[in-house]
DNA sequence: CAGATATGACAAC
DNA sequence: TTGTCCTATCTGG
């Protein structure tokens, strides 16, 4: 489930099972046998993580980067550390546990120099408490983008992916084809509020529920009305089924190649 | 078993 | 807008 609170749950955990002490780095499928030469043995001594981008911190000022994509896993554990199954990119062991990378975008070494090139062509993560929101607002008031594409631009904010966007979007009352410019600046200040308590729910909790975190003041004057039997999301992959909140059906659509659900009644 | 699908990002047309 | 990358899982026959 790579969004960004996934991405902030592993650097926590992988900071927990490893960091701290030496770690041994291998690459069973061979794709990252190189990189795995570079650092194994070394102390991992911290994990950071901006957006969706994943950091393993070496002693050396290496640094392991790793961009999940849609398909990228980890798995982990106690020792010992299994036999391999599947195509493992990455593997790490260290004394306290071990863990696996399955089917990353991106997993290379990088020196300091090249993960502050990532950083800087990343928007705010409302995750990270140095985060400024007012450059995002600025590239969302002059553009004529749809809100959708532009919550999930991480150039414009870095973490919220598809379901947060869509999910953000339902409860601020605003449909995905808004235009950027047509939002206020208290729209906005809504929306980057809201995400940070969804993602840092996500975080907590492991997984995405819109439904049950507590709405900011106005989205609940829209939609007071929950079903607190209700899924994990308002419309996220719920075409067809009614609204949580008024029974209208879900609709979808396609932006950009990405499906899009909305409620016609509640957002407009 | 083949085929479709997936919470992403990028290049190429 | 389409194709490509990478892998696992779910669907339908």
């Amino acid at each position: 489930m790579p969004e960004g609170h996934s991405i902030h749950r592993l650097a926590l955990a992988h900071r927990a099972l490893l960091a701290g002490r030496p770690v041994e780095v291998d690459s069973p499928q061979g794709r990252f046998a190189e990189g795995a030469a570079l650092v194994t043995g070394r102390v991992l001594e911290d994990t950071s993580a901006y957006g969706k981008h994943l950091f393993h911190h070496y002693a050396g000022d290496l640094i392991v980067h790793v961009h999940l994509g849609l398909y990228g896993k980890f798995a982990t554990g106690a020792p010992p550390v299994p036999a391999p199954a599947g195509l493992i990119r990455m593997r790490l062991a260290g004394d306290r546990g071990w863990l696996e990378l399955r089917g990353p975008t991106a997993c290379a070494v990088l020196n300091p120099h090249e993960v502050a090139l990532i950083h800087a062509r990343l928007g705010p993560d409302p995750l990270r408490d140095d985060a400024d929101p007012a450059p995002a607002y600025a590239r969302i008031a002059r553009s004529g983008a749809p809100l959708l594409q532009l919550i999930m631009d991480q150039s414009v904010l870095a973490g919220p992916g598809l379901i947060y966007a869509t999910e953000v979007l339902f409860r601020a009352g605003l449909l995905p084809t808004t235009p950027g410019r047509a939002l206020s600046a208290a729209g906005f200040t809504e929306i980057w509020e809201d995400l940070r308590a969804l993602m840092k729910d996500g975080v907590a909790q492991g997984r995405i529920d819109t439904v049950h975190v507590r709405h900011t003041p106005e989205a609940m004057r829209r939609a007071p009305r929950v079903d607190r039997h209700g899924g994990e999301v308002y419309v996220y992959r719920r075409a067809g089924q009614p609204c949580l909140v008024c029974g209208t059906a879900v609709a979808k659509g396609t932006m950009a190649g990405r499906n899009t659900y909305w409620c016609p009644t509640c957002q407009s």
